[in-house]
DNA sequence: AAGTCACTCAACCGCAGAAGT
DNA sequence: AACTTCTGCGGTTGAGTGACT
């Protein structure tokens, strides 16, 4: 048996490789072919060295030629295809099913012949049986042969995978000859470690023919004790990796396809009410799948986010804030059979918040204040989480085991690392103070200052849900949570110093839900999301979309795109410390006034700011603009749509109050500086007074501010 | 033409709850 | 009750592909 061409003959493997392999695979310039090649080069290598007794190869170039067998007559007929060419030879075969039996494979021998096409030299061209012959071989001499393993399935020859080189009893394609099926099976039925009772399970894409073991399997024994696919079909999977097959790709009544306009819609109420809960939302689309429906969301979320966009549309948010509000009257708020409140007393899903956003123009998109560490850790939040609409997807049970494994930290750093809201725990609940995130330290290592920052903003969940986000997990369980899309725009370790407390909504969730917790203990218990949170949710929407109508008249002439900067950075902490009862800072400041304060200082040194990019489309792929985001809306001026927003109005009071200003300046500044502490209020001055440090701070050259106008133009609309 | 980037899809992984022993 | 196994879920990753520069 042997290897030909017309001009040479070749009769190792190694001339095979040096020969026409590697040429071949040069020449062809695909990269599969490069990769058989020098894994060819190795198994022959380490064969003829004796370092293995065995070895195989593995590649996929089944879209380039197929090897299909068909029946004619009485005779099986072995068919090789070329993917640009009728077949260019077959092989007579008998009994090929007798003999091997479904879910085989045939070892074969592959002749190849000289180039006659252009670009695809060396092209198989024909197979020869040759079972007994390779049957008589030894691995060793196996491996000096050139075959191929072609696997049967049903009444189809299908080639997996079209490598020379195979071993009798080392095979990966996932099927196993029946003596190894018999023999050695033991699943740990984990997947864990890609091995079973010493068999080495297959990972990667399914091959065809595993498909069809699979479904045969699943026809006779139907769906479920997937491990014991492995055990009696040969099948070198874990169960695991069947039913994610099974059901992903081989049920049936599965849609293919592109979702429709209904499903994306569906997709989007269902997303909005239940979160990602991919399982459950699948249920509602018929014959798709929870990880379609899951890459569909995630792709989507990216594309809106770098659109500017809020992930639901208005509709959605309105609708999510009527009926949760209705049943919150109906049920109290407790858990209910509604979606929404079914998410527990600790969850309120985002999209109320979205609402809320929608409503009052809360900025969706915050631009990064590097170095601004609290700021900063706001912008996270808010980032991944108001300002990307992103829905809860923690669970609750999650939160609260994270919760007793993570509060007990935050505890002290609370008291003792922030001055501020120590002065502040007399009037407010620790759970408050602690909702503001101020309780962290200032760690100069960028790498600690990530965890520090996610673990006291650990992005969107804590923010919505009511949680205090010291409930939450550090950095690594948090971007379990959270998607991963949800991060280029948090960069990290651009923050370090201390600036105005985030009043982050969950503040206000705390103000507003429940009388001071006496104890950090309780804070697993905190946050119970009741009609009476809800309720003032829906009157903190009234009086920001007030407060918004107020602001778009006050300020519509009056913002420079890095006056909304500066402001819409802030512009949610003061209308949510508005709403949260103003409670009264030891320096008589009421917070609001002093976040007010904070923002006027703080913008004194933003002078420089870039004026924010506008936002055009082409950067992105195309995103239905959910009747809201329209061309028109977005070429208009900038300074007009974000005018609009409470945070304009309170860069326009700002900007009002110009004129007096450096003389308020150095007074809040001071203010500022006092309640912040001797650590940081030098920070702070500096900050305020336009230092270096400042004005690195609070650049926003490379921030997420690039998206505001887009959606505050979106938000702009009713 | 080559390189880069974004997107899509399929699959894997770890975790957690349910079920079974 | 404790332990093991099975199953399902959600997050993440990597390969393939096409558009763009």
């Amino acid at each position: 048996m042997e290897i030909t061409n017309k001009n040479q003959r070749i009769q190792t493997p190694l001339q095979f490789i040096t020969k026409i392999l590697l040429p071949f695979s040069l020449l062809s310039c695909r990269q599969e072919l490069h990769a058989f090649a020098l894994q060819w080069l190795l198994v022959f290598i380490a064969t003829s060295s004796g370092l293995i007794d065995s070895c195989s190869v593995e590649t996929d170039i089944k879209a380039e030629k197929g090897v299909k067998m068909s029946k004619g007559g009485s005779q099986t007929e072995l068919e090789v295809e070329s993917s640009k060419a009728e077949p260019k030879g077959s092989i007579s075969k008998e009994t090929v099913v007798a003999e091997y039996g479904e879910r085989e494979e045939v070892p074969l021998v592959v002749e190849l012949e000289d180039e006659d096409e252009e670009d695809r030299p060396n092209e198989v061209v024909s197979i020869e049986e040759d079972e007994d012959l390779l049957k008589s071989l030894s691995n060793e001499e196996l491996n000096k042969k050139c075959f191929g393993w072609f696997s049967l399935v049903g009444r189809e020859f299908v080639c997996d995978y079209k490598e020379m080189s195979h071993t009798k009893n080392e095979r990966e394609d996932g099927i196993l000859s029946k003596d190894q099926t018999e023999s050695s099976l033991i699943d740990d039925g984990n997947c864990g470690g890609g091995t079973g009772g010493g068999v080495v399970l297959k990972k990667g894409p399914w091959t065809s023919a595993e498909d069809a073991i699979l479904i045969d399997y699943v026809k006779k024994h139907g769906e479920g004790n997937w491990n014991a696919v492995q055990k009696h079909s040969g099948l070198f999977r874990c169960g695991k990796s069947c039913r994610l097959r099974w059901a992903n790709h081989l049920r049936p009544n599965l849609k293919k396809g592109a979702f429709t306009q209904e499903e994306e819609q569906l997709i989007i109420e269902l997303h909005a009410k239940m979160g990602n809960k991919w399982a459950r939302m699948a249920a509602h689309l018929p014959g798709r799948t929870d990880n379609e429906i899951k890459n569909y969301w995630n792709t989507r979320i990216k594309r809106r986010q770098r659109a500017g966009l809020p992930l639901y549309p208005p509709e959605v948010c309105l609708q999510a804030l009527q009926d949760s509000h209705g049943t919150s009257v109906v049920n109290g708020g407790d858990k209910g059979p509604h979606d929404i409140l079914q998410n527990n007393s600790y969850e309120i899903p985002d999209v109320i918040f979205d609402s809320l956003k929608t409503s009052q123009n809360v900025l969706p998109y915050v631009p990064e204040l590097p170095d601004i560490s609290t700021s900063s850790m706001l912008m996270k939040g808010l980032g991944s989480q108001y300002c990307s609409f992103m829905p809860p997807t923690i669970h609750r049970q999650k939160r609260l085991r994270e919760a007793t494994a993570f509060f007990p930290g935050y505890t002290g750093a609370v008291k003792n690392e922030c001055p501020l809201f120590e002065q502040f725990q007399g009037d407010i609940s620790d759970k408050a103070a602690q909702s503001f995130g101020l309780s962290f330290p200032i760690e100069p290592d960028p790498a600690t200052k990530n965890s520090l920052q996610f673990g006291v903003f650990p992005g969107s969940h804590n923010l919505s849900n009511g949680n205090f986000s010291a409930s939450e997990p550090p950095l690594e369980a948090v971007k379990l949570e959270l998607p991963s899309l949800q991060y280029p725009e948090t960069e990290l370790g651009n923050w370090g110093t201390f600036s105005c407390p985030p009043p982050l909504l969950e503040s206000v969730d705390a103000f507003i839900q429940s009388p001071p917790p006496t104890s950090i203990a309780e804070s697993d218990s905190l946050s119970p999301r009741n009609s009476g949170l809800l309720d003032a949710l829906l009157h903190e929407a009234k009086t920001l979309s007030s407060a918004k109508n107020h602001a778009s008249e006050k300020s519509s002439n009056s913002a420079t795109p890095g006056d909304i900067a500066e402001s819409s950075t802030f512009n949610i902490c003061e209308t949510e410390w508005e709403n949260c009862g103003e409670p009264l800072s030891p320096m008589g400041h009421s917070a609001t006034s002093l976040l007010s304060e904070c923002i006027s200082a703080s913008g004194s040194t933003l002078d420089e700011q870039p004026p924010a990019e506008t936002f055009t489309e082409s950067h992105v792929k195309s995103e239905p603009a959910d009747h809201v985001f329209t061309p028109e809306i977005q070429n208009e001026d900038p300074t007009r749509l974000d005018s609009c927003h409470p945070d304009t109005l309170l860069a326009s009071n700002w900007l009002e109050q110009d004129s007096g200003y450096d003389r308020e300046q150095t007074i809040m500044t001071d203010s500022i500086a006092a309640l912040l502490g001797a650590d940081l209020s030098s920070e702070y001055k500096n900050m305020a007074a336009g230092t270096s440090i400042s004005s690195q701070a609070w650049g926003l050259g490379s921030c997420a501010w690039n998206n505001m106008p887009a959606v505050c133009q979106m938000s702009e609309l009713p």
